[in-house]
RNA sequence: GGGCGAUUAGCUCAGCCGGUUAGAGCGCCACCUUUACACGGUGGAUGUCGGGGGUUCGAAUCCCUCAUCGCCCACCA
């Protein structure tokens, strides 16, 4: 095989249709891709082979978002690209089904909640179907299982996940659907909670009985990284502590509910106002329990009165002073928001004892109410309460602040105790390639201020359970510091239906018997392990050992800004602690999707586009060209205009590929019904200007590639749209009668060499643009791919273009020929443009005049030129040194030639002594 | 309070490791139905590059500062 024809592109052409649009073409690729199996990852057994994509799996809600098509739209041009440049692409779809939000959706769509204590009904009905919308009143929910409440959240999420599957179909994502997974599903589980044995066998998970943040409306803990700072309203209440003497000492808090809870009053060491009173002991008011007053160096002397009343738990400072100072535990709020229903012991006085029992049993907020009525009553409060806004935590989901509550909760460990970890895993965020890279700094500053371990562990029914039973002692109570675990192979159990080994079901929650662990693991927790899932890292046999080895650790994470503390860190930390490495090479981050008021699309602010109105309105392909056209990290305006240029530039493709594929097989009527093959070889491409938009191809090809390495979608696309625009209002105007074999003005028939220079070129160039484009626009490329290539496959599976095949055909020529024959173009046009005349008016002679280098490189194409702008007399080149000669004199005729000196400076080109011929007669219409 | 982005034509955005007259598309104006395309074509007008300072022969580009918008982290007495 020769150098030749290694590089030439031989062409399968079919008969084309005699309209084109792009309306139809998803239908109908949509279904070929399927059937052929276009996307399907192929294990080709070496790593090198593959590029692996850790696709985000999104919550299924019910509610789709252009905000959903346009990042994963991103992440599909850089599957498209990778597969075209040869790789095995592993790029999975995941459904996040689990947590919270579906539990919540199935709770009010089918009117049922959880009772754990009762049996699984396998006829279980629930009382409504798809309720959504009306509210179904907590007492008219039905209890049942946890496994039918499961089984309910299962039902749902498959519906809501064929909603989501349709939108990805239609968008065109080339995704290989056979292998999906939802993050409840017997695969994921598995992964989980081998992930979790094995944390466990290492002492990387660990459960302790402390205090922690609490959800009072779902009634579960929360991590440090599901909390969210709100503002909140509250007010200042200026409370006095006594001394023996009955001197007051007064503290300002915003919880004055929290006062029988004071275990100490805390100010900072260095204060002047109360160093003298360090480790005298004052009384509280209402309750008069003593307290000391200590010193900490996390009191700060500016805040309130300086010195704070430490409840346990109002805050987290409060749970850092009660730790630093041995202070004793004094808890009155339950795991429901609500205070304790028994006077605590530690309140002696008959009198307090009293005010307690009047807030027994009430919420915070009425507890407040009624303490503050008590503290006036007794003159213990100075002035009124004054009004303050303060930044409090909520969980992420919920509306009501956070409290906090001792309770037993599973660890893992993340960096937050662990110095080395920290330092490991701020290394591994190093290591990773952050697109953009500025995300890098979130990453950096999210482990650097971790204060605790991840708590994994939620008081919630719907998500992977955690592996693990306790044995009971005598009485029926849990040894919890010797779990019970499966072994790998029983894996996904679950413990409130599985027995663990060496004992029977009759045992369960008796003495001397045992109990399953009621928790279940966060979401973050399963999808923190989403690479070692999709790579089936956790499946048994070699031909999955041979998958996991093949695509692990991933080349790609695509994910939203929003979740670098949550998704991003955690799936780190578990590649780090399992997999001693980074889970993935590259980390592309995307923005967000503002409204054309440049607000934040969010449901919540009632802005939301859905997303199938603009791929209805406009086409998938368009709506692609609008995502594209950001670059990653930023945010995007949504923009319907740039949808319709995406579809201008598809129509665009479809007609400049018909029209060059015609060249030379149409009949009398401009109809192609005929096949036909057709050989691009580089080596046919002979003319000055074939040469110089091969050229310029090669460098286009050269650039978009880079900046697709680069994970610079948008740049790429420019390149690629600003070169074809071009090729087809300048390159294919100046060929189109060459191409023909034509010379209707000029008169000068061209020779066949040039006629096949010309339809070489356009079949290189638009056989380029289709798989340039295809990342892109999968449906219009593929269209007039199938025009060219009939029979041989996919665009999406053919090699994406190589900068040596159209140098090859430059045959070192210079790009610039082509833009400079474009400005001649122009300027010729621009002589009937100011006359308002048709383009088809031939041009009886002109002169051009241009500057030297110009001159010499406009030469070679000016047979062309001529062509394309219908000059049937004379045109003349003369250089920029005679202009000035000419301008010195005075002249006659058209006034467009003013300000000579300034003009010579500004452009290029001017015409001059132009004379225009009559336009031809208008044709009738057909 | 600490940090990260953004701020360029009416709109959406390029350009930014300093260097000729700051670009594109949309929109706008005028014209043209031309053997691919009226879902079209051709031509044209449009900017104190957020403000202010500085470095430099030269700044949209580098430095400082301020402002506005968005986001992240911290902030519950």
């Amino acid at each position: 095989m020769t150098d030749s024809e290694d590089i030439s592109i031989s062409a399968n052409l079919t008969p084309l249709p005699d309209r084109v649009g792009v309306d139809g073409l998803e239908d109908k690729w949509r279904g070929v891709w399927d059937e052929d199996g276009t996307y399907t990852f192929h294990n080709p057994g070496e790593r090198s082979a593959v590029y692996s994509i850790d696709t985000p799996p999104p919550t299924v809600s019910g509610h789709l978002h252009v905000g959903h098509v346009f990042s994963y739209t991103h992440t599909d041009i850089i599957a498209r690209y990778k597969r075209m440049n040869g790789f095995e692409v592993l790029y999975p779809m995941g459904w996040d089904d689990n947590g919270l939000p579906t539990e919540r959706r199935v709770q009010n769509y089918y009117g049922v909640r959880v009772d754990t204590s009762l049996p699984y009904d396998p006829d279980f009905k629930p009382p409504f179907e798809g309720t959504e919308g009306k509210k179904i009143q907590a007492k008219d929910q039905v209890p049942c299982s946890r496994r039918n409440f499961i089984e309910l959240c299962e039902r749902l999420t498959a519906q809501d996940e064929k909603l989501f599957e349709n939108l990805w179909r239609r968008l065109g994502l080339s995704i290989d659907w056979s292998q999906t997974y939802h993050t409840i599903g017997e695969h994921p589980r598995r992964v989980a909670q081998k992930a979790f044995l094995r944390n466990l066998a290492r002492g990387e998970a660990y459960q302790k009985d402390a205090p922690g943040l609490w959800d009072v409306t779902f009634q579960t803990a929360v991590a440090q990284a599901e909390l969210e700072s709100r503002e909140y309203p509250g007010f200042y209440h200026r409370i006095a502590f006594r001394f023996e003497d009955g001197t007051p000492i007064y503290i300002e808090t915003t919880r004055p509910e929290l006062l029988s809870a004071c275990v100490a009053l805390i100010a900072h060491p260095d204060d002047e106002r109360y160093k003298p009173y360090f480790g005298k002991m004052v009384t509280s008011p209402l309750y008069n329990v003593e307290v000391p007053i200590l010193a900490h160096p996390a009191a700060e002397m500016d805040k309130g009165a300086g010195i704070a009343m430490c409840c346990t738990f109002g805050d987290m400072t409060d749970v850092e002073w009660w730790r630093d100072l041995h202070l004793p535990t004094r808890s009155i709020i339950q795991r429901n928001g609500r205070i304790i229903m028994d006077t605590p012991d530690w309140i002696r006085d008959a009198q307090g004892r009293e005010r307690f029992a009047a807030i027994e049993g009430k919420t915070t907020f009425s507890a407040r109410k009624e303490v503050v009525e008590q503290l006036q009553a007794a003159g213990d409060m100075d002035g009124e309460p004054k009004p303050t806004m303060r930044m409090t935590n909520f969980y992420e989901k919920g509306d009501k602040p956070l409290e906090i509550v001792t309770s037993r909760q599973w660890y893992l460990e993340n960096g937050g105790t662990n110095k080395r970890l920290n330092a490991e895993l701020i290394e591994r965020g190093k290591e990773l390639n952050f697109y953009p890279d500025f995300m890098r700094v979130r990453y950096e500053n999210w482990v650097h201020g971790l204060n605790g371990d991840w708590l994994i562990s939620r008081q919630r029914f719907f998500g992977v359970p955690f592996p693990l039973w306790y044995a009971l002692d005598e009485h029926g109570e849990p040894d919890y510091a010797n779990p019970l675990t499966p072994s790998e192979d029983r894996l996904p159990i679950d413990p409130s239906i599985d027995v663990p080994e060496g004992y029977s079901e009759e045992q369960r929650n008796q003495p001397n018997g045992f109990m399953a662990e009621p928790d279940i693991m966060d979401t973050w927790a399963t999808s923190s392990l989403t690479p070692q899932i999709v790579t089936k890292w956790a499946e048994p046999g070699a031909e999955n050992e041979s998958f996991f080895k093949s695509t692990f650790p991933m080349d790609l994470r695509p994910q939203g800004q929003d979740i670098i503390r949550t998704w991003l860190f955690s799936t780190i930390d578990r590649a780090d602690l399992e997999n001693h490495c980074l889970p993935w090479a590259n980390a592309t981050l995307s923005g967000w999707i503002l409204d054309p008021d440049h607000k934040k699309m969010s449901k919540s602010k009632g802005n939301v586009v859905v997303p199938n109105e603009p791929i209805e309105k406009f086409g998938a392909d368009a709506v692609r060209y609008w995502a594209a056209s950001a670059r990653l990290g930023l945010d995007a305006t949504y923009d319907e205009g740039q949808m319709k240029i995406g579809r201008r530039l598809a129509i665009k493709l479809l007609n400049a590929t018909k029209f060059a594929l015609a060249i030379g097989r149409e009949d009398e009527n401009h109809h192609v019904g005929e096949a036909a093959t057709a050989t691009w070889n580089p080596q046919d491409v002979t003319e000055p200007l074939d040469r110089a938009a091969m050229a310029k191809m090669a460098k286009v090809v050269y650039d978009a590639t880079e900046s697709l390495e680069n994970y610079e979608h948008s740049k790429a696309l420019e390149a690629i749209e600003d070169f074809f625009w071009q090729f087809c209002d300048d390159y294919i105007e100046l060929v189109k009668n060459r191409a023909y074999g034509t010379a209707e003005s000029t008169g000068s028939t061209p020779s066949p060499q040039a006629v096949k220079s010309a339809r070489t070129t356009l079949g290189l160039g638009l056989d380029a643009f289709a798989r340039l484009l295809a990342p892109f626009l999968p449906y219009t490329t593929e269209e007039v791919w199938s025009w060219m290539h009939a029979g041989e496959g996919s665009v999406h599976r053919a090699p994406w273009p190589k900068p040596l095949t159209y140098a090859a055909a430059a045959f070192k020529a210079s790009p610039d020929l082509l833009a400079q024959a474009g400005q001649a173009l122009t300027a010729l046009r621009g002589i009937k443009s100011k006359a308002k005349v048709s383009m088809k008016t031939p041009i009886l002679s002109v002169m051009l005049n241009v500057n030297d280098e110009l001159h010499d490189a406009l030469v070679p194409a000016l047979g062309d030129i001529a062509e394309a702008a219908r000059v049937t007399g004379r045109i003349t080149l003369r250089k920029a040194s005679d202009l000035m000669e000419k301008y010195a004199r005075p002249k006659d005729g058209a006034s467009d030639d003013a300000a000579p000196a300034e003009t010579t400076e500004e452009e290029t080109i001017i015409v001059s002594d132009s004379e225009l011929g009559e336009p031809p007669a208008k044709k009738p219409k057909q």
